[in-house]
DNA sequence: TTGTATGCGTTATCAA
DNA sequence: TTGATAACGCATACAA
């Protein structure tokens, strides 16, 4: 039986023309199709150019004339590479409650991917349950692209293992020490926060309570860990009493709270940032319910940067998440794994304080 | 010559243990692969199963067992397509400056994407260097995706039509007319100016003032036809002198010319949206100079949505332009060119009437 | 109902 | 220096 004409094709292909192939630009050029992958893909071997310079002028030539891209599926599977990364993120990447964005973050990638010469997939996430949904190969598509970045919380743990161990480069945005052998990248919240908590020291602050929310991220332990650290190296009594852990801050941090709190001698407080702002935005609104003025009464600080609907109250001490150069850094990580480089950087990155107008010493004592 | 084990493929692909292909869950079920292949991948054809119930238990084990994931690359080359769409915006998708962001319209463009089975791969077209640099082709990378929107007022036409002309399925995403043959989806911004201008004519405004900044984007030619059209079928006199059109309408929109207005009888003012936003902020700033009352002495309306910046300020009368349905709208279109549906949708999406409270019916005159 | 054969577009090997 | 050719893993038309 001689070979039919496009078997495995579906009939109904679409009336518009084919993107150009190799084969294509081989015809054009009067080469064969294999001198045109030769010419198309450079190989980094060093080795000398093979190809005469008049043919691959004529190969360059024909190919820019037809418009050719290589097909990143083929290139794959021919196991090259794609000069794609991946981001993906459970969540939208997206969402429409522009509070939980991976916005900066994104600013990051983008511009870092460009440098380095990717093209970025964003691999929509199972939210819509759309295009990979929620099935156990949802995060397998992402093997399309060279590598992949992941965004978020709630990464699924078990497929980010498989990947791994498949040999899949992986980076993940954001602490992830439990996932063994997953690459990350993120901020020194730790060192950050003890900076912080160093700042109110030298103010002269002596008993400073961290409002927190009741979460179990690396991001929110991080946190409270450095503040602990940091209430120990200025020599301040620290312990659970300094930590006031709530599930829903706006709700229980009374202004009656804060009261006591303040004829216990607390002179100041510090939140941590979330998603929502919760803790932040309950320590605000019990400060000025409590009729309290900041900095006189209380010094407020803030563990990251206020959200963006807080943007003209005046922008309080703490310090800012370099999101973008988070971003940035996550993908040179995830370029050196895809290059075969061994992984061996700094994953953390520091975190700038920021002076601001909410902190200040504390009024004498009577 | 007998066929050698494994040519085509890199001798140091990495000491990593192969994944399960179909063959080996072939097999392990003691079935042939395509078997394996018709079990693992149901058709929506609705046609019955092809295979029995017993065979088709057995694979599936097998192929849990076995922790068998498909290739995505060699499904899509299969297939014959990525399920990949392309974005491209000629400035950074993501700028550091968020208020010239397309973030809204991604927001829908990806939620549509999950929505029908596409992934998204994000081009820049500005970016430094490295994957897209500026070269004349670097529209053409975009090939790699099944087809691609495009954003941005500043798409270079030639390209776009090179591609549109080899087939290549292409929407762009704000109206784009002259460019003939270009599927394009946009924001019916002459209805809806016209419901503005009716909005005033029907609390009695009799003379109406549109300032617009000078720039010839169809987005702003809309909104004055709109507004002129609107003028006419209120049955106001209409007319150049109706529209400020100024390069610079922060400096050129002095108090004393609104005063000259309001002397002329002119009671209310519509100011085009722009990434910008200076039509509207000269507007704002040359009416609080010039002493007037909004909406006593003068009503405003925004043809658009405020600024980000000016989120404190109350939102004023206007429209809102829906940018995640008109992102939605786009990839639902470019969906379709894809599937090789003929282009046959209304690509004008309706702004909603935003009432606010800077309209009111005029003072009456003395 | 299942197996066989073939090709999707690319890279890489080997012979010419 | 270039041209055949064999996979990569999967999906399909067709035969059995």
């Amino acid at each position: 039986m001689e070979p039919r004409k496009r078997p495995g094709r579906t009939p109904a292909q679409g009336g518009r023309t084919a993107r150009p192939r190799q084969a294509e630009v081989a015809r054009l050029a009067g080469v064969s199709q294999a001198t045109v992958s030769l010419v198309l893909s450079p190989k980094p071997d060093g080795k000398g150019r093979l190809i005469s310079e008049e043919t691959r002028r004529r190969v360059l030539e024909a190919a820019r004339s037809l418009g050719y891209v290589p097909d990143p599926a083929a290139r794959r599977l021919a196991a090259a590479r794609n000069n794609l990364l991946g981001v993906f993120s459970f969540t939208a990447t997206f969402p429409t409650d522009v509070q939980h964005s991976y916005y900066p973050f994104l600013v990051g990638v983008e511009r870092e991917a460009a440098a380095l010469g990717y093209d970025l997939v964003l691999f929509t996430g199972s939210s819509t349950g759309g295009a990979g949904a929620a099935g156990p190969d949802a995060l397998s598509r992402v093997r399309l692209a060279d590598g992949c970045l992941f965004i978020g919380r709630h990464t699924p743990r078990a497929e980010l293992k498989r990947l791994v161990e498949d040999g899949f480069p992986v980076v993940h945005l954001g602490r992830r020490e439990e996932l063994e052998g997953v690459a990350w990248v993120g901020a020194d919240y730790v060192e950050a926060t003890r900076g912080v908590v160093a700042h109110l020291a030298e103010l002269r602050h002596r008993r400073i309570v961290l409002v927190r929310e009741d979460d179990d991220a690396p991001a929110s332990a991080d946190r409270q860990r450095g503040f602990l650290e940091g209430l120990e190296a200025a020599g301040l009594a620290s312990g659970p009493a300094a930590v006031f852990r709530s599930a829903d801050p706006q709700r229980e941090l009374t202004p009656e709270r804060l009261r006591a709190w303040a004829d216990e001698g607390v002179t100041a407080f510090v939140a941590e940032e979330t998603d929502t702002g919760a803790a932040w935005r309950g320590l605000l609104s019990a400060v000025r319910a409590a009729g309290l003025d900041c900095p006189g009464d209380v010094s407020l600080a803030l563990l990251g940067s206020p959200p963006s609907d807080l943007a003209s109250e005046p922008v309080p001490t703490g310090f800012d998440i370099p999101r973008p150069q988070l971003g940035a850094a996550a993908v040179r990580l995830l370029a050196a794994l895809v290059a075969g480089e061994e992984e061996a950087r700094e994953p953390l990155v520091g975190c700038a304080f920021r002076p601001g107008p909410t902190t200040g010493p504390p009024r004498a004592r009577t």
